[in-house]
DNA sequence: TTACTAATATACCTACCGGTATATATAATT
DNA sequence: AATTATATATACCGGTAGGTATATTAGTAA
């Protein structure tokens, strides 16, 4: 592996361990056997490496949930297609998501949360877009797309850091059971 | 205000907004104007003064649940004065629970994480002590009664992100959307 | 008054932080 | 063969991190 990827996947590796500000440089470089100027050879700087990792790894989940919240006058089938998506990926790139999460709900002003946010509202647009889609369907979805976004977002994640916590396996019955739970609270 | 009080608060406000990693024992001193000596008198060392913010503010939020999930055969009831809890002390507390949530979700091997799982350990047992001693009404809990507390633990958490970050309003209508999704979970 | 303890200040320690100036090696292009 | 772009190494920068040795002050107890 070049040493361009090596650095990427150990930066993972220790972020998502550690956190972005116990990991210095000079241990990632230490662990990849490369010296630092190869590091900002390749990365504008500490912060430029960390966007890359989300920049890389969000292109496939942004891609599969853009095609699994395309509305077809079915919202209970699109929620399903859209768990599946987001607990396969999770099991798939447990390191990364486990990242991911933590920089979502790292403190406001902290520079990381800030990245967070920005890849997790492409996130939450596919899904308010969604839910504006089935108010044809559903008019009492009006005016509260973009809650319903932020609330199953949360859901998904709730169930997916229990998984990542190990105190839930995902499979169908996981997907049911979340899907029912969002779907009752808002039906009611 | 003492010095101790003040580095207390001060140390609260600065972790909450950019995390305890970003902030240094200089600036918190300089806010409280104070020398670094005076906080190396009254905590043993930066992470013995984040473990004082966390047990003088969290007693207060688990006698209030210790007293809302005694189980008196009534379960709804438990869950809607466990939720009202829950909501008030985030309300009356956002910096710490903006805080507090940031740790909980912080990576494991964080030392602050460890902090913030073993002080929401002792709610996750309050309430997985509730759903055992509902068994007897509700055979069915039996043998999730630890899921189903990090399940509610999580929905909790959810809406009182939601809540810090303006997505929604807490009131009496929050509390019974969020007991009532939950049921619907775990009795169906 | 003396002795003791709690509280605060001055000044300083080592270790490490993120980042870079500069040189060199390798490989592709002309 | 000469030139250029890519990639890696040596050595170093100023700044700040958490933490402390030591002295001084203020208040309390004998």
């Amino acid at each position: 592996m070049d040493n361009r990827s090596k650095l990427l996947s150990e930066a993972l590796n220790l972020f998502s361990d550690r956190g972005f500000d116990a990991v210095g440089v000079q241990e990632i470089v230490n662990v990849c056997g490369v010296k630092k100027p190869t590091l900002y050879h390749y990365f504008k700087n500490k912060i430029g490496l960390l966007e890359t990792i989300f920049s890389e790894n969000f292109v496939a989940l942004k891609n599969q949930i853009s095609l699994a919240s395309e509305y077809k006058h079915d919202i209970t089938n699109n929620l399903n297609q859209i768990t599946k998506t987001f607990f396969e990926y999770a099991k798939e790139h447990q390191k990364f998501y486990r990242m991911q999460l933590s920089m979502y709900f790292s403190p406001p002003e902290n520079e990381v949360h800030q990245i967070a946010i920005k890849y997790n509202k492409e996130l939450h647009d596919l899904l308010e877009e969604m839910f504006k889609n089935a108010v044809k369907d559903h008019g009492n979805f009006r005016d509260r797309e973009g809650l319903y976004a932020a609330t199953y977002l949360g859901m998904v994640n709730t169930y997916i850091g229990m998984f990542l916590n190990r105190y839930v396996e995902i499979d169908e019955a996981l997907i049911y059971r979340l899907v029912h739970q969002f779907m009752h609270g808002i039906f009611s």
